[in-house]
DNA sequence: GTCTATATAGGGATAGAC
DNA sequence: GTCTATCCCTATATAGAC
């Protein structure tokens, strides 16, 4: 593709900017770090920043755009259900990897949102669409009689998959510091969303998850 | 009692600071309260503030100690084993209360933990003997043949349980900004965490547990 | 677009009087 | 124990040259 020098590493200069700012924040939390800070990670000066970025929320809003964004295309649309728990498996990979890659988010979800009411609006929104995601997943595998649960059982069960699959990866980490989190972390989040479907499961089918489930984590813990 | 208006005055301004401290952190997060914010909503000066506590983290570090403090009290010792599904709930309910009082930990826990090293391992112990008291809840109940599950299912659960009881909360402040979450907020956290452990119990002890729960929650709600 | 230099504010922390 | 006054530093943000 044929990139103007004019306008070109402009945009690039922008996307490091946010790519170099979203691992700082991630490492040490969006309060610790400083804008001299980025600017001096990036090899830029602070003025040259703040020409792409007016002011630090406005490069953290930015962030959170992003991850708004990929979340909202990885979540399946309202009335969508689940066909198999294979699909469920690989979807909940993909969004713990999300997650992972915006984790500082969930560092200072309260602080964020203390500050920033549209902000808040919008975390909410997808924290929302976690829970009927969750909803969707319980009542396709309940209509393909692969589960079996009442409507109470379904709604707290929706909620706990959404807590489990959203804090997992803050909970490993509090739980074991300066233990790299991210690989067997992930791997050890779905397997532990899914034992919480396994319950309501049909014997055959957890029998069956049962098998993946050990294939799965033996093969990331090993690798 | 009698009070020496020389020493008790002191003591009690101390536990005042640590009170007022205690509630800004929750409403603004701990990086968004100044120690002059501190200071000003007691009535006292700055200089003042830093005669009792001289640097701003030796105050995070003290509520943190009465954290840790309040849960170990709370926390069942190691080799517990719960009775019944009543001294489960009763027992949660004191968790989540404790939790609830000190939520502000609960949104920089990476920050604090990368600040200082001693209140990460401080945060990690208290995590791990969460896990161990979900455990003593599995076991006892298994123990007394209320529960039935294999070895695995109590690994998942323990875990699945120390997710859910520490993180629900935040959970549902997350989920519902500027909504009061304090009173219905826990008796739904209680709630949760039991519908994990019920799929596990055997089919009397559970719709024992079903009907407590509708009256919790309904009692909850209406007050 | 990028730099240097600078303004301005705010927070943490201290000194010394009362 | 408490206050007032003050210092120092860091961080954000701006101005203007290149």
């Amino acid at each position: 593709m044929p990139q103007n020098p004019k306008s070109a590493p402009g945009r690039r200069t922008r996307q490091r900017i946010l790519d170099v700012t979203l691992a700082l924040y991630n490492e040490q939390g969006e309060p610790n770090v400083s804008t001299s800070l980025i600017a001096a990670e990036l090899g830029i000066s602070a003025g040259n920043l703040h020409y792409h970025f007016r002011r630090k929320d406005e490069l953290s809003a930015a962030l959170l755009e992003q991850f708004v964004a990929e979340l909202d295309a990885l979540l399946p649309p309202a009335g969508w259900r689940a066909d198999n728990v294979e699909d469920v498996w690989f979807l909940l990979h993909l969004i713990l990897e999300a997650l992972w890659r915006y984790r500082f988010l969930f560092r200072d979800l309260s602080g964020i949102m203390a500050r920033d009411r549209r902000a808040g609006t919008r975390l909410a929104t997808v924290f929302e669409r976690s829970v009927q995601a969750a909803r969707g997943i319980c009542l396709g595998l309940a209509e393909r009689d692969q589960l079996v649960a009442t409507g109470v059982e379904i709604d707290a069960l929706s909620n706990n998959i959404a807590v489990v699959a959203l804090y997992w990866l803050s909970f490993e980490s509090a739980r074991h510091p300066r233990r790299d989190v991210a690989g067997a972390g992930m791997a050890r989040g779905v397997y532990q969303v899914l034992m919480l479907v396994a319950p309501f499961l049909k014997p055959e089918g957890r029998l069956h998850l049962e098998r993946l489930a050990q294939e799965y984590l033996s093969r990331e813990e090993g690798g």
